[in-house]
DNA sequence: ACGAAAAAGCGAGAGAAGCTCATGTTGCAG
DNA sequence: CTGCAACATGAGCTTCTCTCGCTTTTTCGT
């Protein structure tokens, strides 16, 4: 699992630019990890990190400028993964489906995207503690492609609801099946189930407005 | 803000029995709420806490067994604080309310709250990551208290589904009306709006289930 | 009122973590 | 071949959390 190539160091340290070194980025990457999921980000060291990864400190610190750097790349990797997932729900094959399939789909994608890498939530856990505006980024990348993907479910969307719309989804499907997935396997199910619910009633009321008994 | 005394302390270090030391837990109390919000849980000292609250290191430790303990006290404070203010809508007065009336002024509550006690944000941005378990009890409280109002809202929910709901809405709204709080004024009032429209949408779709075009 | 036990007060410094820096080595372009 | 940029290295500086041994104060039974 991770075994692409570290995309983006950049920020304002050193980016590798010789293959031996960028092979030791990516492992130190694949430890830190590792390392993160055992211990957590906070009881884990940068000794440990370096010491398993067969780097001096020196070297680790050569190309992430401190301990949160790492953790931030990452994210990076998962932000990306996940939103490449999504996209998935773009295509024309997905939009052409019923409303109700097309969100029974798209929960179940990301539940099944949680499911598959265990190490999203570890890093998640610590990003969203110690650096909010890295899950805001992972998050706007997302509501981004969900605003462009609503006008085609259903055009009573005007172009302001949609990016309210999209917010709500992105972050109401994000932290339910987040947390469904620390769950016990029958009541995760049985949360993917009523977050399917919650998404389709609200969009549904949309379109098709209630005008019945109990509201008002 | 925050005048009441320290109710928990308790876990696993000696409680104060005597006023003086009381007022003292409670002045480290809130000047850590104070730095926390200031600087950030991380980037606080406990060397500095003591000092502006004038006690030595060691008096410090003597009531807390370490610096989480101190964010986990002032956890505890805003969890009870906010649940008592959820109570309200156990009340006969509350309920028979109109569904549409009363998820309103749910919403609504929670976003007062927020936006009354900032330094709730401050204290849970951190509690989320650096202990979840923490959350998890803070949140649990809420859950069983909605689960014992949903039966009295609509007898049509069935008491495994009151579990279900419950935990749905509640983490919904937390999460939402949290992350709405931290949004521009205009964009903060429309995500509370959405998220009215979201909860009250779900909750019909159990007493009166949809069966029109779209779905299926 | 007295004395002992319990509670509180105290801060130097141990221990450990993150990160730096001075210095040496290697890869690559011209 | 020459020279500059990239890379390698680890002792140790800085700064943080938390401990420990000791003193002083409060509480309370007699």
């Amino acid at each position: 699992m991770v075994k692409q190539a570290a995309s983006a160091i950049a920020r304002k340290w050193r980016q590798p630019k010789q293959a031996h070194s960028l092979e030791r980025v990516n492992r130190i990457l694949d430890v830190a990890e590792a390392i993160f999921i055992e211990q957590g980000y906070a009881a884990a060291t940068t000794k440990e990190i370096a010491a398993v990864a067969e780097v001096p400190i020196g070297t680790l610190y050569q190309f992430f400028p401190d301990k949160e750097a790492i953790l931030q790349t990452l994210a990076e990797r998962y932000s990306d993964l996940l939103n490449q997932q999504v996209q998935v729900f773009a295509t024309e094959a997905m939009l052409v489906l019923p409303l109700s399939e097309y969100v029974r789909q798209l929960v179940e994608g990301v539940d099944t995207f949680f499911l598959e890498n265990p190490g999203y939530r570890a890093v998640f856990v610590e990003i969203t503690t110690t650096m909010p505006e890295t899950e805001e980024a992972g998050d706007q990348q997302l509501i981004q492609t969900m605003t462009g993907i609503l006008p085609k479910l259903n055009s009573a969307f005007s172009p302001e609801d949609c990016e309210a719309i999209a917010f709500v989804l992105v972050k109401a499907i994000g932290n339910l099946i987040w947390i469904a997935s620390g769950q016990p396997p029958a009541f995760r199910q049985r949360l993917v189930q009523e977050t399917q619910k919650l998404c389709l009633n609200y969009l549904q009321s949309y379109s098709n407005p209630r005008i019945d008994l109990v509201s008002q």
